[in-house]
DNA sequence: GGTAGTAGCCTAGCGCTCCTAGGCAAACGA
DNA sequence: TCGTTTGCCTAGGAGCGCTAGGCTACTACC
């Protein structure tokens, strides 16, 4: 009996393709054993069980996403980064909708200090200095900032524009006209 | 043999409040037969599947919604309104994390025109009316007040704030404070 | 007040999922 | 060459979604 040579890598990496083409809650370990042609049981001498491959997939989006934003962001300051940042995010989000869903899972406290959202965090503070905001305002404007970036996302992908004909896409600069202005422009605490 | 008297509204009310408890996921037919004490078959007759269960959910949880935030709005104007809006959407998807979860579902487009989700546009419009943005401005500022709301929402459920000490309400009350200023203040078009 | 029709719930059962226990064979190191 | 480990297997239990078909409580109408 040859063996199909599984291993977590190879199982994470096929569990992240096969979220972007039928969707993260499709993703079950059946699944990704037919996708391999062994038993499903098979699987569980890599994972602890099915919420485990999740995770993983997680992982693995948080850091393919840190490396784009990273290359995204490299020589560009002030709303260049911002945009290219933005950018980055959106498009990553549009062409791996199965990844994007599996990085809003809510990862312990000691898994998530151990992923690429530290990355994530400091880029995104990379960007803000460019606007010279002193704290607590830079905390809130990065969470302003991370907050409109996945609404707008989410919202886009669940169908929550198609109402109105105006393009997402130009609604989008629009929207990143908006925070680069406010960002420069950080109201005072009342 | 007594009837339990099902319906599908009495379904509809008990799958919302079994999703604020055990999460959106774990709302599952056999779940709420149990509660019901029927057995999971006799839940056909009123529902044509599981997913068409969620819908019914997340129609309720429009609806329910709608009112809250109408009621918040009455006699409110500017800013004034701006924050009774944004505290009712929040305040609510905090209350009912299951319901909430329900509204993030792809609508198809004929239920979605019969749903509340049409009250939430209007409403919506109706406070940018007094910020006097004129299209397209008007249609792109309330993609990012939806997407500012939603994805701070979301990321404050899924722990995404949870990294940093600053408070998540003291944010909300400055991330207000910065939509206001840039509805305000809205950037010509570059 | 009897009866036909319908509404409301039932049992039985299939296929899928997640996961555990225990077995066997291929690959590898001594 | 021979254990030992690694990798995948079979078997099986429990939960879930859903269908088919049956029985019973209620309703409406003559």
């Amino acid at each position: 009996m040859a063996r199909a040579g599984l291993t977590v890598e190879r199982l994470t990496l096929a569990a992240a393709d096969l979220a972007d083409e039928v969707g993260l809650p499709n993703v079950t370990v059946a699944a990704l054993a037919r996708h391999f042609g062994v038993k499903d049981a098979s699987l569980y001498f890599h994972l602890r069980n099915a919420q485990d491959l999740r995770v993983r997939v997680a992982l693995l989006a948080l850091a393919e996403l840190a490396d784009r934003v990273a290359d995204a962001l490299a020589g560009r300051a002030g709303k260049d980064a911002l945009v290219a940042f933005a950018n980055a995010y959106r498009d990553y989000a549009k062409q791996h909708p199965g990844r994007y869903a599996a990085m809003q899972i809510d990862l312990d406290p000691q898994t998530a200090a151990a992923s690429a959202g530290v990355r994530h965090a400091e880029m995104t503070r990379a960007i803000l200095r460019g606007y010279r905001l002193a704290e607590p305002d830079q905390t809130d404007a990065v969470r302003m900032m991370h907050s409109t970036f996945h609404g707008f996302v989410s919202l886009e992908r669940t169908g929550g524009f198609r109402h109105t004909p105006r393009s997402a896409d130009d609604s989008w600069a629009r929207t990143l006209d908006a925070l680069d202005a406010v960002l420069s422009n950080w109201p005072a605490t009342a």
